[in-house]
RNA sequence: GGCGCGGUAGCCAAGUGGUAAGGCAGAGGUCUGCAAAACCUUUAUUCGGCGGUUCGAUUCCGCCCCGCGCCUCCA
């Protein structure tokens, strides 16, 4: 079944197919990095994820980000900090490839605007050479936005009342008209400037996303993808110069996240609601709760992202992880029975549909969940058979390529923000939450067996006060420790 | 002002022209050395408000109220 998604261009959902073959070629938008990345930015970024691994399950995929390593928040931070915009840039690349991680964010091929300023030089020189651009008396460059009458179909602008050689002075700039966006911006004394084909500069903003995935995936590609705010100007420009410079349609599909609220209002660091992935973990939040909550409601509806929210989620993963260790330590009879085969059938039918459904990631869940109780029903009915495992495992396998939240690793990337933290020097914001859940990061399995074998045995003598004993032991190390009528069961905090 | 999106139980949230998924939280129960987990029952006569179309609307149309986004560099 071709899964069907929202395609801004169009305003409509409709059917997806490749353009060639079996391969998609996806460009997503991904971080300027001049700062951590906020809750906001991984919204985004997990969006991005969903889809590529949904697409990863139907197809081959090529899939390109970004990384913009060169703007004016980026040199007047560096300045501010007073290193290299390299040396800063760096930094914060790390960060974001980290903060991705701790959230199961796949990593596709990345791609830095620095490593790629020759070629964009070169495609504005295109762009000059057949009428599109012009270069201003400063020695900057700007895309003649008249010369291409669809302006503004992704955005569903209507441009056509502007004048055309109006010359208006904006900033210091003199552009043609007021809304020629500028492609290559001339050097300024202190700031980073390459010399090119086209002069010395630096580029704009958009020409990066344009060179780059076009470099890599083709004149023509199947979706480009990214925040919503990005569908006016940036994704627009990008559409102007490509277009122009090729003639052919530039992206096929076009999807954007909606932005998420915090607290029912939008986030902004006035209102002192602004939290980076890192804030979220020390304040002691799990990444699988993080990555849950940013999945659970559908990409392109607005997200409360609230404290609340962040608690649920985490219940909610719980609830899914304690039913993936029932199913591996469940002491079960054997055989196999029909209706949890159709149940796992039914299950990843019904996530397969959901997502199919310009991804649908809420109703996905509810698929699982409602696997989740009746196997579980059955479970506690004695009608689950050693048989049955398998096609529940494999149904939740199919739920897990997804969501990518029942490997429980928190511990270990808690562990790693806190020591994060220390280094940085903010001790102070360091929660006891985070330090419990990190508590059993160091703690391995083998070691944990051991105990857990003890307290078995000491079970099995009656003898409570020992087995509570070592239950408080583990505990102390972030473990907890279920007794069950399957055995003994444990998991990290 | 222009263009666009949304308002569903305490919270998060799916969905349909024919009578409200799922999760979390709450209440009661089963099970249990304890603690959990799990299961069962229960929690919206109702889907922002008012009209209209219809045999019938939460779902379509109009108006109003509220929230949010974009309108040159914020994911």
């Amino acid at each position: 079944m071709a899964p069907s998604f929202f395609n801004t261009l169009s305003g409509k959902i409709e059917e997806f197919r490749p353009l060639q073959d079996n391969e998609v070629r996806m460009y997503a938008c991904g971080p300027t990095v001049y700062d951590y990345g906020h809750i906001g930015n991984f919204r985004t970024f997990v969006f991005v994820d969903i889809l590529r691994r949904y697409l990863k399950q139907h197809y081959k995929l090529r899939h390109v980000i970004n990384i913009t390593d060169v703007d004016d928040k980026i040199i007047r931070n560096a300045g501010q900090a007073g290193v290299p915009i390299g040396e800063y840039t760096k930094k914060y690349t790390q960060a974001f490839l980290e903060d991705s991680a701790a959230l199961n964010i796949e990593e596709p091929q990345i791609v830095r605007a620095t490593d790629h300023i020759q070629l964009m030089a070169e495609f504005i020189k295109k762009l000059v050479d057949n009428g599109h651009a012009y270069r201003t008396d400063d020695g900057s460059y700007y895309f003649r936005i008249s010369t291409f009458p669809q302006y503004g179909k992704l955005s569903k602008k209507d441009f056509s009342g502007m004048e055309d050689g109006a010359r208006v002075d904006v900033d210091e700039y003199e552009k043609d008209s007021a809304r020629d966006f500028a492609l290559w911006k001339a050097p300024k004394p202190g700031e980073a400037s390459w010399d090119t084909v086209i002069g010395p500069g630096r580029p704009g903003w958009h020409i990066e996303c344009s060179t780059m995935s076009m470099k890599y995936l083709g004149d023509s590609f199947d979706i480009h993808c990214g925040g919503e705010d990005l569908i006016f100007p940036h994704h627009e420009n990008e559409i102007a110069q490509s277009e122009s410079l090729t003639g052919k349609q530039f992206a096929h599909f076009w999807m954007h996240a909606r932005f998420l609220l915090v607290e029912g209002e939008k986030m902004s660091k006035s209102l002192g609601n602004f939290y980076t992935v890192r804030d979220l973990v020390l304040m002691g939040h799990k990444p699988s709760s993080i990555r849950f909550l940013l999945t659970s409601v559908p990409f392109r509806k607005q997200l409360n992202f609230t404290f609340d929210g962040l608690t649920q989620a985490a219940n909610s993963v719980e609830r899914l992880r304690t039913f993936a260790l029932r199913l591996q330590k469940a002491q079960l009879p054997e055989g196999k029975s029909a209706s949890m085969q159709q149940l796992a059938d039914a299950t990843v039918q019904g996530i397969e549909s959901a997502l199919a459904d310009d991804l649908n990631t809420a109703q996905a869940l509810a698929a699982v969940f409602d696997m989740v109780r009746d196997a579980n029903a059955a479970a506690d009915a004695g009608q689950l058979k050693q048989g049955d495992v398998e096609p529940l495992q494999k149904a939740l396998q199919k739920f897990d390529a997804i969501f990518a939240v029942l490997h429980d690793d928190d511990a270990v990337k808690v562990k790693r923000i806190i020591e994060w933290a220390e280094s940085e020097g903010k001790q102070d914001k360091i929660s006891e939450q985070a330090r419990a859940i990190a508590a059993s990061a160091s703690v391995g399995d083998a070691e944990i067996e051991k105990l857990i074998a003890e307290l078995q045995e000491a079970r099995r003598a009656k003898n409570f006060a020992r087995a509570d004993a070592i239950r408080g032991e583990l505990n102390q190390q972030g473990i907890i420790v279920e007794i069950t009528r399957d055995g003994v069961r444990w998991r990290r905090k």
